[in-house]
DNA sequence: ATCCCATGTGTACGAGCGTACACAACGGAG
DNA sequence: CTCCGTTGTGTACGCTCGTACACATGGGAT
């Protein structure tokens, strides 16, 4: 019973690889071999803990998602009440996107990636619910899914045209999406 | 001139076989010989109208482009000061939806491959700016693009979980964007 | 101590890819 | 009529991929 050679640690290794080969390369660029290369270990390894590259992208999205999580979960801000949640939400995607845009465009294109491949899917999902689990403390739970979607949405053009992000812009209309502008009544 | 055995009709066949492609394999089954095999044209035909397979998938884009940009022609209620903008918004985008799942799933592939592939990015670009180009006739650019981003965040929730799209939910959080909620003033 | 099998590794194979290149077909110039 | 350059086609090459398979390794059962 997982004894023996048993070594966990090769496979995390070679998940943070497929992580950092995505993030490089694309998913274009994920390959048995290119992330053997990157988790230096050998090509029989990777394909000895990860029979498919789609479970290899599972886990890498599944890590992905819990990466985002944590930052969330940095931001304390997001739960408090007193504060402005769009001014929050708004900041906290600066944030992401301001980083490295390696990091961002990594998780979005493992989370787009479920469009084709419905292995994925059901992780993408679980990351849309966990974020708006989160904002439903704050709010009702149509209000965070359309948060949410708003949030994607914005990011997406971000990555996608190439335009400055706009924190004040996202606030604003962020802020719209809110039943009760400043409205408490959701306490408890 | 452009006499001899000059075949303009066949370009444009290799661009909709691209597209079939695309659309029944994704891009990752997008390759010379599958397209050159979908238009019933040999392999050396499709290398020779494009070069490469980024020129293709931009025609491609284009393309795909110009067929969203009817479906939101073919509804001149868009346009209309007198309908209500959100629900026009949302019963266009369940139109969209709710057609063929493949055509969808077509556009925004071809969309999002912007993220990794620059040459897509200016057409992409494009595509954002010609729908809030649109919606600006009726509300603020900021709104429109706001508009925008929450439509695309909301198909890519229903594409990427599987939801089921949501008309009512749609029309209630794309209202909730306009910033006189059904406040007429906006005339000419 | 010996055997055995789960665990992990390294190499080899067939398939499919982009690309390059040699060749057929056609129409105009000399 | 002959020659030649443009246009389009078909085949062949080198590369990388996923996969399969033969081989080390080392602890537990006997």
């Amino acid at each position: 019973m997982a004894g023996r050679r048993y070594d966990p640690e090769r496979r995390q290794r070679i998940i943070d690889a497929a992580i950092r080969v995505v993030g490089r390369s694309g998913i274009a660029g994920l390959t048995h071999r290119s992330v053997a290369q990157e988790a230096d270990v050998p090509l029989g390894s990777t394909t000895y803990h990860f029979k498919t590259l789609d479970e290899l992208m599972v886990a890498a999205l599944r890590q992905a998602n819990e990466g985002f999580a944590k930052v969330i979960a940095s931001r304390g801000g997001l739960e408090d009440p007193r504060t402005d949640l769009a001014a929050e939400l708004a900041a906290l995607t600066g944030e992401w996107l301001g980083g490295e845009r390696t990091g961002v465009e990594l998780e979005y294109e493992l989370y787009l990636a479920a469009l084709r491949r419905p292995a994925l899917r059901p992780v993408a999902a679980e990351w849309c619910e966990d974020v708006a689990a989160v904002l439903s403390r704050r709010t009702d739970p149509v209000t965070a899914r359309a948060l949410v979607a708003l949030m994607d949405g914005i990011c997406l053009q971000v990555l996608l045209t190439g335009t400055p992000y706009d924190e004040e812009y996202a606030r604003e209309v962020l802020g719209r999406l809110l039943p009760g502008e400043g409205g408490p009544g959701a306490g408890a």
